[in-house]
DNA sequence: GTCTATAAAATGATAGAC
DNA sequence: GTCTATCATTTTATAGAC
């Protein structure tokens, strides 16, 4: 799992600082300060500062892609479905809570192509997402509410779950996921 | 309301920018390019770079701990408690999206003193949150869930709300109150 | 694979004319 | 209040020695 070379020590690493920091405010110096060499030694292993941003947000994009089309093709109820996307969004930040924030935080970083590329896969992660829902009210199963309204509060919840994960490690996955389902589903009242 | 001199000008065009593009990657010959005024003029009207985020950031927040204050005091239900809080991020975002932005995205970037000053607040914020929850299971109106899960996933969506108005413009504020405490209350199904 | 040296550009900010 | 000119610093990236 853990490629311990170089390049992957590079791409860890600036994931790191760009999640504390930022894209912007994170230099190529201070990602090499992090490693213990000098910033022109980083070229010997990735391209541009550029080319960092895109291996580390259009992996996580990718599989997200992979993930909803996965849950798409079955054929299983409404609710069985957001709850795999629940899982789904806890799985991917858990596996790599500093890359997912940079998905979330510098993604309109991205250079042009990577850009447009990464902006298609959201709208589409976002159309199938809101097709479940609208067909869960269809079918009764979810309530009739402002189909937008449910989509964003759970997709607010699920992609900022980074920012919460690391108050509360203690918490395992299963509950996590859980709870959450239970929580974003039913309410709290 | 709607103050046109040109240090608020300013303060507006740059929170507009800062939301585009993130603190860092908006230099002040883009905030004054967008004014028709050279760089160097702006300083004329602010101090530094640094001041332009601080003012836009520490009113937003200065404004958030009032008005959860506000709600502290008063004598009713949890659950109208809730409600005013839903009702408190919708009229501070719809007032000023950009600045909202600049709150949730750029606040790392305030120097020392202010990012001190901002973190208390926001501490304090979701402290007090947080106590209306507890105090709403205590009484039976919430139901006993994990409460950290349930103020994560109240206040991801109530402070991405900047995120999601702009493409719904057309909901009025007193529908959209209603709508958004229906589904962060009662869920979905 | 890492280093030193350096290029080329952008940045925040100031001085002083008008 | 805005301008031109300029400074000091930082930035990404490259060339070439070891």
């Amino acid at each position: 799992m853990e490629k311990t070379d170089r390049k992957s020590e590079i791409l860890h690493v600036a994931a790191k600082l760009f999640r504390e920091r930022g894209y912007n405010a994170v230099s190529m110096r201070d990602i090499a300060k992090e490693l213990d060499i000098k910033a022109a030694s980083l070229y010997n292993h990735i391209s541009s500062k550029q080319e960092i941003l895109e291996l580390t947000i259009i992996r996580i994009a990718e599989a997200f892609t992979n993930g909803i089309n996965l849950i798409n093709s079955q054929d299983i109820s409404v609710k069985e479905q957001l709850t795999l996307l629940v899982e789904l969004h806890i799985k991917l930040t858990l596996a790599d809570p500093d890359a997912m924030a940079c998905v979330n935080n510098d993604w309109m970083h991205l250079a042009k192509q990577e850009l447009d590329y990464f902006i298609q896969m959201r709208n589409r992660y976002e159309d199938k997402f809101r097709s479940i829902l609208k067909k869960g009210i269809s079918s009764g199963e979810i309530a009739d509410l402002n189909v937008e309204l449910m989509l964003f509060s759970m997709l607010s919840t699920l992609r900022t779950l980074h920012l919460w994960y690391g108050r509360k490690k203690s918490l395992q996955p299963a509950q996590l996921k859980a709870d959450m389902t239970r929580v974003l589903l039913q309410g709290i009242l």
